[in-house]
DNA sequence: TTCGTTGGTGTTACCGCTAACATTAGTGCC
DNA sequence: GGCACTAATGTTAGCGGTAACACCAACGAA
C-alpha cells in the first residue's frame, strides 16, 4: 500500500472550479501511458518511470504494485517521448545506417552483422539506402537526422559537401559517426571512425598476385558503377602495382547491369578487333563480374587460367562452386557491421568516439588464376 | 562537484527581476529549433510550423523571411517531437519491418524493394531481424512499436500469441499491418494484410512438374531451420500433391549449416545404406540446398538429371550457371518489398487497411529436371 | 533535543512540436 | 458606418516522458 489518502486535495473535482478548459482535448492514440499505469498502481508517473529506469530505487511494495499495473495495462514506452525528454541521455536509442545497396549480398551481410549486434542492446536500427549515389545519400541522411538517431553508420568515406557538414554537425555534437567499408589513413583534419580495409592496397595485392604467378599482360575491369568509389581505388592500386613491376596493365570498364551478364560483355573488351586475347589476366571489381567473364570465356572455347587468368572480389559463394574455381579476395563483410555496432555502442556508453579499426582480407588463390 | 549550494535560495541571482526559476535549463542538443528560425525570422514558432507543413497559408513576405532563416540555421525538424505532438497525423513516419534473414538474398532484395519504394514518400524504415525464430520476432516487434511506426510489415503468418496481440492492437488502433511473403485465403477472425503467395500452391506445382516430367518416386528436402514454415508448407503441397497422383514420395530435413554445404549432406539421405538412390527426383527448399545436391551428385558420378532430377526453390544467380542449370521456381522477391510499400502507403493515404495483394510465381525448367 | 542524512516519492518545468482556439487587421457589402 | 467574413498570425495547452528539485518520515549521531 504505497501511500496513504495524501493531502486529497478537491481532486478531480467537477462543477465547481474548472470553469476554464472546455477546450477538445488531443485524443490520444489508445496505448497505455504511464500515467495510466501510475493511476493503476497508486502512484505517480515519476515513479513508474523510475521503476522502469532504475527499479532498485522504488520500494519493494510499490514495484510490486507497478509490476501488476504494467502488466494489467500491457504498458509500452513510448521512445519519441522518452528520447524527446531526456534528449540522448535516454536509453532509448536508434542507430541510422546508410548503405549503397541492401539487395547486394555484400552490404546485407553487413547489414545483418549490424542488425545482429545492435539487438538486445536497446537500439534499433533505421536503415535506407543510397543507390550508389552521393546525392541520395546526403537526401536520405537528412532525412534519418529528423529522428535523432544517437549514432550513424555510413558507408565509404567521399560525402557530398553537405553531407560532410552534417556529419561533422553529428560528430560535433557527440553523435558517433562511423564510415565502414574503407579505412585509409588520410592526414586531413577531424576524421570519423573507420571500419573497413585499404582499398587501393587489395587492388595492389590482386596485381601483385598475377605477377607472381608469370602473367605479363594484365586488365583490371572496374565497376560500371560511377560511385563505386572502392571499385576504382582498387583499380588504381591495381594499376600502380603493375606499373611499379613494369608490367602492362590497363583499366577496362564494365557495363551497369545486372553484374554477371556485365562480365560476359567486360570479357569482350579484353579481346582485340579480330577475336584475339589482348591480356593474360584480368581482376574484377568483384566476383559477379569475374564469373560472368569466366562463364563467357569457357563458353568461347578458351581454357582458364592457362589462356586468360581470373580473379575476382568479395568471395561470393557463386565463384566457389564454378570449375575452376574463382581465385578472389575474401572480404569480412559480416565482421564488418559486427564490428561497426561494437564500436557505436562503445561510444556511446564511453562517450568518446570509437576508434578505427581495420579488418583482415585475404587473397585467395584457387583454379582460376 | 554534484550538486551546488542549494537551499542557498538568491545564490547565484542575477539581482534583478527574475527570482523565480533559478532551475538549471535542460540543455538541448544544439540543433536549431523552430523557435529558433522563429526569432530569427521574426515570427513566432507555429508559424514556422506552418510554412513547413502548408507553405501557402503563411504570407508571401514572411515565408521569405522564414526561407532565410531556415537556411541561415541549418535547421532540420525534430521528428520525435512532430510525431509526439500530432500522434499519426503528422507527416514524420517511420515504418517498421521484421524479416527473418536479412543477409538471405531472398529477403535482402525484399527489404530493398522497401527501402526504393518508401524512398522520398517521407517513410523512414526502421528494420529488424528475428532470425526465424517467432520469439526473437515477439521481442523486437515490442521494440520496434516504441517508436509508434506508423505502419508494420511483417513476414508470414505465423506469430506467437503475444505478438498476435499486438499486430491486433495495432491495427485495432489504425496502423495498417501487413505480413508478406505468405498468402493464404484462410476464413478465421480479423486478418492482416497478406502480400505473397501461397506456398502449398507452389509445393503442389513442384510435385506435378516432377510427375509431369515422368518420375515416379519423389523426395521434398525440407529446410532444417524448423521456423521456416513456408518451406515446410511447400513441402505439404509437394507430399499431398504426390499423394493425390498415387506417387510415392517422402520428406527428408537438411541439416540447419550452411546451405550449399546443407544441400550436399542432403544429396546423402536420398540414398540407402549401400549407397544406391532411392528416389528419381527431389524438390527442395531453395536453390542452394539443390545446388549442393546437384554439385554432390556430379561429383559422385551421377548424371542430372537422368539418374536424379533437381528442382530448386528461388531462383538464385548460382542455380542458373551450373551445368545443368537449376530448375526452379521464380518468386517475385523484390515485387513483394514493393508491393508492400505501396500498400502501405496507400493505406495510411486512404486510411483504410490496404488490400490483399496475390503475386505471380513462375516455375522454370531448365536443365536439371 | 537538535540536526544532518537517507530513502522514497511528489511537483514543476520543460524537451520540440502541433491542435485548437483567439486575435487582429483588412475586405466587401448593404 | 456597421457587420459578417477572411487571411495572417498569435496564445495556450497539451503529446508522453524525464531532469531537477522539493518534501517528508524515519533514523542516527552529537
Amino acid at each position: 500500500m504505497p501511500r496513504p489518502t495524501r493531502a486529497s486535495p478537491p481532486a478531480t473535482a467537477p462543477a465547481a472550479s474548472a470553469a476554464v478548459n472546455l477546450r477538445q482535448p488531443r485524443r490520444g492514440h489508445g496505448r497505455a501511458t504511464l500515467s495510466d499505469v501510475a493511476a493503476a498502481s497508486g502512484v505517480t508517473a515519476i515513479t513508474v518511470s523510475r521503476y522502469l529506469r532504475e527499479p532498485q530505487r522504488v520500494a519493494l511494495a510499490t514495484a510490486e504494485a507497478i509490476g501488476v499495473a504494467l502488466r494489467a495495462t500491457g504498458y509500452l514506452p513510448n521512445k519519441q517521448a522518452g528520447a524527446l525528454a531526456s534528449a540522448s541521455s535516454g536509453s532509448a536509442r536508434m542507430v541510422a545506417a546508410l548503405i549503397p545497396s541492401i539487395a547486394n549480398s555484400i552490404f546485407s551481410e553487413t547489414v545483418q552483422g549490424l542488425a545482429d549486434t545492435l539487438q538486445g542492446s536497446g537500439c534499433e536500427l533505421l536503415l535506407a539506402s543510397t543507390g550508389y549515389s552521393a546525392e541520395r545519400e546526403e537526401e536520405q541522411l537528412r532525412a534519418l537526422l529528423g529522428w535523432f538517431p544517437s549514432a550513424l553508420v555510413v558507408t565509404g568515406r567521399r560525402h557530398t559537401p553537405g553531407a560532410l557538414a552534417l556529419l561533422r554537425q553529428a560528430q560535433a555534437r557527440g553523435t558517433p559517426v562511423i564510415e565502414i567499408w574503407d579505412h585509409r589513413a588520410e592526414p586531413g583534419a577531424e576524421r570519423f571512425t573507420q571500419i573497413g580495409f585499404d582499398h587501393e592496397q587489395v587492388g595492389r595485392a590482386m596485381a601483385e598476385h598475377l605477377i607472381d604467378r608469370g602473367y605479363r599482360s594484365l586488365a583490371y575491369v572496374d565497376s560500371g558503377v560511377a560511385e563505386d568509389f572502392r571499385a576504382h581505388e582498387r583499380g588504381d592500386g591495381f594499376l600502380a602495382a603493375a606499373k611499379r613491376k613494369r608490367v602492362p596493365a590497363r583499366r577496362v570498364t564494365a557495363p551497369a547491369h545486372e553484374a554477371i551478364e556485365a562480365g560476359r560483355s567486360a570479357f569482350n573488351s579484353l579481346l582485340d578487333a579480330k577475336g584475339r586475347l589482348t591480356v593474360r589476366a584480368a581482376a574484377f571489381a568483384n566476383d559477379h563480374l569475374a564469373c560472368g567473364a569466366l562463364l563467357q570465356a569457357q563458353a568461347r572455347g578458351l581454357a582458364v587460367p592457362q589462356d586468360l587468368a581470373l580473379l575476382g572480389f568479395g568471395d561470393f559463394s557463386l565463384g566457389r562452386q564454378l570449375d575452376p574455381a574463382l581465385s578472389t579476395v575474401h572480404t569480412p563483410r559480416f565482421e564488418i557491421g559486427q564490428a561497426a555496432a561494437r564500436a557505436l555502442l562503445q561510444a556511446l556508453r564511453s562517450g568518446r568516439s570509437a576508434a578505427d579499426e581495420r579488418l583482415p582480407w585475404t587473397l585467395i588463390a584457387r583454379g582460376s588464376s
